[in-house]
DNA sequence: CCCTATACTAAGCATTTGCTTAGAATAACA
DNA sequence: TGTTATTCTAAGCAAATGCTTAGTATAGGG
């Protein structure tokens, strides 16, 4: 009946995602986009519609992919050690050519201005939530606790995160375990 | 002999600072500055020479803003506490209608993709050293801790407040609160 | 082998970007 | 008052932006 795609969506996003990903979301061009993915605008909007849409699919196979950290927190019995390790986990995750590139979805809210894509802000405070209740089941796993501990423990670990997030970008291997030893030494 | 300039640098230089802080460095377009700045573009381009031009003298103008509270940490004498202390500073100083802009300078290193403009990221990483070394100053007050143990503790307290920078575009007061109080528990 | 539905190529759209410039306005000296 | 140096207004520039579309290629059912 008719012509065959040239080309497989899952893998053309994940290249999406990577650009995005090093390179912002508003910085990146659908020109930029085209050459990364390897097809033409044509099929880009074909396929997801607009720039937007590629961006919103690549949060999505974002997701999938840190799955595999998160969904080891999500599993984790053993408390606080658990978030250390996922935060050592998420710099490897980071990490391509020796250079991290942070979290896509903190990179992205970072970069939110005053005209807010509201679409893309609500799925990165989803995403952000969802890691602090993974935070909160872990830190529950401490019987010693109370709920006020936890939720101040909670948002500690929230900023830590962020930091580590944004410092991985620009500081060495030696300075972002410094700062993830240090920050876990009294929880 | 010639005609009067109908506006002072500085003080259009304080509104550019403003918008570049709210809304980020490559977001803001010339129009938007000119809007804001209440000048045309041609004076625009006849008092800085261009976009990068207005931005790095932005960027002094912040560094004078920002310079009562660096310079409050930089007099401090009791060691962790006055850092605390700035970390505090840093929250109402960043804040305007109940809205932290976060840090001028973190948010544009953030925001540089991987076509960094050199001569801005170059002020930008001057500026993270000179905190740093402040940090280094304060935690040497405490004779206690050797040299290894203050380099730990300088780079876990620059992507803490890198961590505070960033969340506070998102997070409340509380919330940043807590994130300050346990960090510096660990200390 | 033809028909039709889908996919591809490449050119083009309006808008926005950073920046420039021609011409009018204005100040102070002669 | 006329001259001249500077500033302002507003129009315009090429390039880049996100997105569209006209025309061509290609697959598979009849």
């Amino acid at each position: 009946m008719a012509r065959k795609k040239q080309y497989i969506e899952q893998e053309v996003i994940e290249k999406a995602m990577a650009l995005f990903w090093r390179n912002g979301y508003e910085t990146t061009s659908v020109r930029m986009l085209e050459k990364e993915m390897g097809i033409n605008q044509f099929s880009i909007y074909a396929s997801f519609g607009s720039k937007q849409g590629v961006f919103l699919e690549s949060i999505n196979t974002y997701k999938k992919k840190i799955h595999c950290i998160t969904d080891k927190l999500e599993k984790s019995q053993n408390g606080v050690p658990g978030i250390k390790q996922y935060f050592y986990d998420f710099l490897e995750f980071s990490e391509e050519n020796d250079v991290c590139k942070g979290c896509l979805i903190t990179n992205t809210v970072n970069e939110l201005g005053q005209n807010v894509d509201l679409k893309i802000k609500e799925e990165l405070t989803k995403f952000a939530s969802n890691i602090k209740q993974l935070f909160i089941k872990n830190l529950k796993q401490d019987s010693k606790k109370d709920m006020e501990t936890i939720e101040r423990e909670a948002n500690y670990l929230m900023t830590s995160i962020l930091g580590i997030s944004v410092a991985s970008k620009i500081f060495n291997k030696k300075q972002l375990e410094d700062a993830i030893e240090t920050a876990f030494k009294n929880l």
